[in-house]
DNA sequence: CTGTTAGCGCTTTCAT
DNA sequence: ATGAAAGCGCTAACAG
C-alpha cells in the first residue's frame, strides 16, 4: 500500500531548442539535421549531431506528429491473441515495421465486428496513420471512417475476389477444399464438421464452404446435425466433438476449421478412448506447433502466418511512403500430412457413392 | 503492380473549432465538454454534444497529446510473441489498459536487454506515457532513460526481493524448487535439466536455481553434462533432449523451464522410443495448452499468465492518475500433475543417496 | 546552406 | 459558466 506522488513529469525535456542553443544554430537546422541530413553543411551537421548526442536529446515525436501530420504508428487490431496465430502474425509485422520506424498499436476485438469500428476509432483518436485488419469482412461504417480519415489500411488473412481493397491472405475456402478431398480420396464418406463461429470470421465460414463444396462436388451429404460451432478454445471444440461422436451415424472423419478446434476434438476422442485415425480422422488448419505435437500429429493446413505479417508491414510502409505497392497479394498455403488421418475403419477403396463397406487393412 | 497516388491526409478533419462553430461556443468549451463536462452549463453541454454528434468529431489526440503531456498510450516490451505465454499476458494488459482510454504500444526485444533499451527509446519518442516490461533484470542505462523522462514503469514475471522496483509476478525460483521437490518426492535421483538460454532472461535463470537448489538439498547432484541451454522452440529443445538420452547415465527425469522446452523433450523421446513416463519424467513451466493436450499430459507449473497482465494494467493507471498502487505483487502459481511424471523405472522407494536399483512396478 | 516565421489542434490559465 | 489568448515542440515555406 505506497503512497506515491501523482506521476508528474516534472524536469522539461531537452528539446531541439536546447540543441540549437549548444550547437549554435536554428531549431530548423537541428530537424533538418534529423529528417535531411543531405541538405545540411557537414561541419554543421556534426556540430549539430555532437550536441544532441551531448544533450542525450530524444525528439518529440508527438510534436513531430502533429505538425507533420504522421505518427509513424501503425494500428494492428486483431480478432484475439488468445489463438497464437494473430500474435505470431502481428510479432512479424512488428518486426518489419519497426525496421522502418514504424511503432504497432494493439488492439483485439473478439470477433465483434462493431467493436472492431469502436477500436478502430479509439485508434484514429491516438493517431495512428494506417491499418491492419483480420479478414476480409468489415462493419461498412468502419470502411467509412477509414475513408473519412485518409488511412491506409490492408486486410489480411484472406482474399477479396473482387480485388476492391487491399488483401494479404490466402484461399481459405480452397484450403477447406483440399483438406476435404485429402480426406475424400483416403475413403472417407461420412463427415463431421467443427466450425469456428461464423460471426465475424470469414476465415472459418471461406474455410467451411470450401469443405462444403468438395463434399457436394463427390455427392457426399453433411446433415446440419453433423456440424458443430465451438469457440475457438479446447473446452469447446472438445464438447461439440463429443456431439458429433454421440451421433447415431458417426463421422469416420471430422474436419476443424482451425487446430485449436482439432486438438479439442482428438481430447474428446482420447477421453471416449476413440482412436485417431484407426476409428475417426482429424484435421486442421493452420499448422500450429499445438497440433503438430500431438499424438498422432495432426494433418493440417500449413498457412502463411508469418508472411502475411511482413508483406502487410512491407506494403503499408511503402503506401506511407507513397510508393508503389502490390494492392493485392494471394500467399501460398500447403497441406501436412501427419497420423491423424487415415482411411476409415471399414473403407471403400472403390470410388463407391454409398456408405459402402469393404474391409481393408490400413497402413 | 498499382501505382497509387502517395497516401496523401487530404481534406483537413473537422477540429474542435468546427465544432465551436456550429454550437456557437469556443474552443475552450468544446473542449471543456469533452473533459470536464461537470463544468459546463447542461444546455450549452448538449448543444456542443449535437454539433460533435452531426460533425463526427473525432477529437486529434495527438495535439492533445502535445498540449497535455500525457498521450494515453502504455509500451509493452516483451521478449517475444512466439512463445503464446507473452501474447496472453498481452492481451490482458491490453483489455484492462483499454477500459480506461489507454492504448498499447507493442515491441518485442528477443531477449536482448540492449535491444530493449533501444526500443524503449523509440516508444519514448513515440510518446508513451509508461511501460510494462518483462522480467526484473534490465540494463541499468534503461532504468535511467526512464528515470529522465519520467515514464513510470512496471516489472512483470518476476518479482523483486528488495522491493525496490514495481514488479508484479511470482516466485520463478520457487517454482523451479516446488518442482523438483516433487519429482525427488517420486523417488527420481538421476536428473537433466533444459533450460532457456540465461541471456536477458532472469525468468529462466530464476527457475534453473530453483531446481538446482532442490537438487543439492536433497544432496543430489546435477552435473553439468546434464544440463542443456536451448532457444525457446520445439526444434532445439529436441535436439537439447537427444543430448541428455545419449547420456551414459541417462536421467530418470528430465526438468524444463518451461512447457515449449519440455514438449521439445516430449518430441525428442517419441522419436526415440523412450517412453513418457515409464522410463523418464518430464516436466514444464507455465501450464500451457501445449503442454496440457499432450499425450501424456505435461505436468507443468500454472502460472498468473493473465492477472500479471491485468494487475499491470491496473497498476499503471492508477499511477498515471495519482492515484495510490500496491508497488509490488507477489501471486500465486501452482502445481499442476498430469502423466509425464511417474516414480522413475527402478525407484529407490527409501531415501537413499546413491542411485541404487530396486526393482519396483509402477502405478 | 541556413534562419525566420507561422502554425499543426488542442488545453489551459486568466479574465470576465 | 464561458471566451480570449498563449503555447506544447516541432517542421514547412519562404527568404536570403
Amino acid at each position: 500500500m505506497d503512497a506515491p506522488p501523482p506521476a508528474t513529469r516534472t524536469r522539461t525535456r531537452t528539446a531541439a531548442r536546447d540543441v540549437a542553443l549548444l550547437a549554435g544554430v536554428s531549431t530548423a537546422t537541428v530537424s533538418r539535421a534529423l529528417n535531411n541530413p543531405e541538405h545540411v553543411d557537414p561541419a554543421t551537421l556534426e556540430r549539430v549531431r555532437d550536441a544532441m548526442a551531448k544533450l542525450r536529446y530524444v525528439p518529440h515525436g508527438v510534436a513531430r506528429s502533429l505538425r507533420s501530420q504522421r505518427s509513424r504508428m501503425v494500428g494492428a487490431i486483431v480478432p484475439s491473441f488468445d489463438y497464437a496465430l494473430y500474435a505470431r502474425t502481428t510479432s512479424a509485422l512488428q518486426q518489419t515495421l519497426s525496421q522502418h520506424g514504424y511503432a504497432v498499436v494493439l488492439a483485439e476485438h473478439h470477433y465483434d465486428l462493431a467493436q472492431e469500428l469502436q477500436v478502430a476509432r479509439h485508434l484514429i483518436e491516438h493517431g495512428v496513420d494506417a491499418f491492419v485488419f483480420v479478414g476480409v469482412e468489415h462493419d461498412p461504417r468502419l470502411f467509412a471512417l477509414l475513408e473519412d480519415y485518409g488511412r491506409p489500411f490492408v486486410l489480411t488473412w484472406g482474399v477479396d475476389p473482387e480485388r476492391r481493397r487491399p488483401c494479404i491472405g490466402f484461399d481459405n475456402r480452397a484450403a477447406g477444399h483440399q483438406m476435404a478431398r485429402h480426406l475424400i480420396a483416403l475413403g472417407h464418406r461420412r463427415f463431421g464438421m467443427i466450425s469456428a463461429p461464423l460471426d465475424g470470421n470469414d476465415r472459418g465460414r471461406e474455410r467451411g464452404a470450401g469443405i462444403r463444396a468438395a463434399l457436394a462436388e463427390a455427392g457426399l451429404a453433411l446433415h446440419e446435425s453433423h456440424v458443430q460451432y465451438a469457440p475457438i478454445a479446447l473446452a469447446s471444440a472438445q464438447e461439440a466433438m463429443e456431439r458429433l461422436l454421440a451421433l447415431p451415424q458417426r463421422p469416420t472423419a471430422v474436419l476443424a476449421t482451425n487446430d485449436v478446434l482439432a486438438v479439442g476434438a482428438m481430447m474428446a476422442c482420447r477421453a471416449a478412448g476413440v482412436r485417431i485415425p484407426q476409428d475417426v480422422s482429424i484435421t486442421g488448419v493452420d499448422n500450429t506447433d499445438l497440433g503438430a505435437t500431438q499424438t498422432p500429429g495432426l494433418t493440417s493446413v500449413r498457412t502463411p502466418i508469418v508472411e502475411i505479417g511482413r508483406a502487410a508491414a512491407e506494403q503499408l510502409v511503402a503506401r506511407l511512403d507513397g510508393r508503389e505497392y502490390v494492392a493485392n497479394q494471394t500467399l501460398p498455403f500447403d497441406l501436412v500430412f501427419r497420423g491423424s488421418t487415415a482411411p476409415p475403419p471399414q473403407a471403400p477403396a472403390a470410388p463407391a457413392r454409398s456408405t459402402a463397406r469393404a474391409p481393408r487393412a490400413k497402413a
